[in-house]
DNA sequence: CGGCATGTTTCGCC
DNA sequence: AGGCGAAACATGCC
C-alpha cells in the first residue's frame, strides 16, 4: 500500500495532531531505534511532513520517521485515512501494531483510551526512526520537473524503471505508481535510462505532475489505469486495447503496454 | 507447498 | 568510485 502518495494522504489526516503534547508512547523496539520511547515522550507536535514516502512528525524535540515498507499503515484518532487493505482477512491484528502513540490535548489532563497516532505493519518491513536523514532522497514525485528528473538520472544507464523507483532519483515512487507513470508516458519499463530523448524526460516527469495528483484524489497508487485488478488480470491496455505484459525487472512485477510503450 | 506481495538495505561484481 | 542486479529481510495470502 504504501508509496508517496499514501504517505500523501496519511500527512494531511495527521494535521489534526500539530499542537498536542505526546504523553505516552509505545512501540515495537525490533523496528525502533534505541530509547525511542523515552526521547519522544513529552514532546509536543509542531508539524507533520512527507519527504517521499517517509511521513515525518516534527515536534520540540526529535522528529519522529515513519517508514513503512510493504504493508505499513497509519491510523489517526482511531480512524484509517485508506481503507484499501492489503489482506482480505485477519487484516488488523493488534499483534502487528509497531507504534502507538497518545496524545492530551491542551486543556485535557485525562489520558484518551485510543491512540491518537498507530502504525501497524504485518510484514514488519517498515521502521520508526528520530531525526532520520532524508538527504540522499532525490526530488519529490508529485512535483517532479524535467530538470529535476535529468538531474536525479545523472548519468544511470540500466532499466529506467528500477532506476525511478530508487528514491535516490526520485522520491516518492513506488511500484505501481512507477508502472502508472511509464504506462501513461508512453515509455517501456526495460529502456536504458541515458537511452531517454528529451521528449521522454517531459512526458515521465509531466505525468508525475498531472497523473499522480489524479491518483492521490481518487485514494492513493492502487487507484490507477493499471490497478492490482487490471495488474493481476493482464488483459487488454485500458487505452489502446492491446494486450498488456507482465514481466519481472529486477525482481519487481512491472505491468506494462508493449504497443504504446516504446 | 510454491509463488507472490504497494519496500529498503546489503553485498558481490564489474 | 559508483552503478547494477540479486539476495535478504519478515510475514501473510492464494
Amino acid at each position: 500500500m504504501p508509496e508517496g502518495l499514501e504517505a500523501e494522504i496519511w500527512t494531511r489526516a495527521a494535521q489534526t495532531l500539530v499542537g498536542r503534547t505526546i504523553e505516552r508512547v509505545w512501540c515495537d523496539q525490533r523496528v525502533a531505534p534505541p530509547g525511542f520511547v523515552d526521547l519522544l515522550n513529552g514532546s509536543t507536535i509542531g508539524g507533520v511532513w512527507r519527504r517521499g514516502k517517509v511521513v515525518l512528525v516534527e515536534t520540540d524535540g526529535p522528529t519522529l520517521g515513519l517508514h513503512f515498507g510493504m504493508t505499513g499503515r497509519l491510523e489517526i484518532d482511531g480512524a484509517a485515512p485508506i481503507t484499501r487493505l492489503e489482506y482480505a482477512s485477519n487484516r488488523d491484528r493488534a499483534a502487528w501494531d509497531r507504534l502507538r502513540l497518545w496524545t492530551k490535548a491542551t486543556n485535557d489532563t485525562s489520558p484518551s483510551e485510543r491512540p491518537a497516532l498507530r502504525m501497524n505493519d504485518p510484514r514488519r518491513l517498515g521502521r520508526l526512526s528520530l531525526d532520520p536523514d532524508l538527504s540522499g532522497l532525490g526530488a519529490d514525485c508529485l512535483t517532479l520537473s524535467a530538470d529535476e528528473l535529468i538531474a536525479g538520472l545523472g548519468r544511470r544507464s540500466g532499466a529506467i524503471k528500477p532506476t525511478l523507483l530508487d528514491q535516490a532519483v526520485v522520491a516518492g515512487l513506488g511500484n505501481l505508481c512507477a508502472d502508472e507513470v511509464l504506462f501513461h508516458a508512453g515509455v517501456a519499463p526495460r529502456r536504458p535510462a541515458d537511452s531517454l530523448t528529451g521528449d521522454d524526460i517531459d512526458a515521465i516527469s509531466e505525468q508525475c505532475r498531472l497523473r499522480l495528483p489524479v491518483m492521490l484524489a481518487a485514494g492513493g497508487s492502487t487507484h490507477g489505469d493499471l490497478s492490482p485488478e487490471v495488474r493481476a488480470a493482464v488483459g487488454a491496455c485500458p487505452l489502446d486495447g492491446a494486450p498488456l505484459d507482465r514481466t519481472s525487472i529486477n525482481g519487481r512485477t512491472a505491468v506494462w503496454c508493449p504497443a504504446h510503450q516504446r
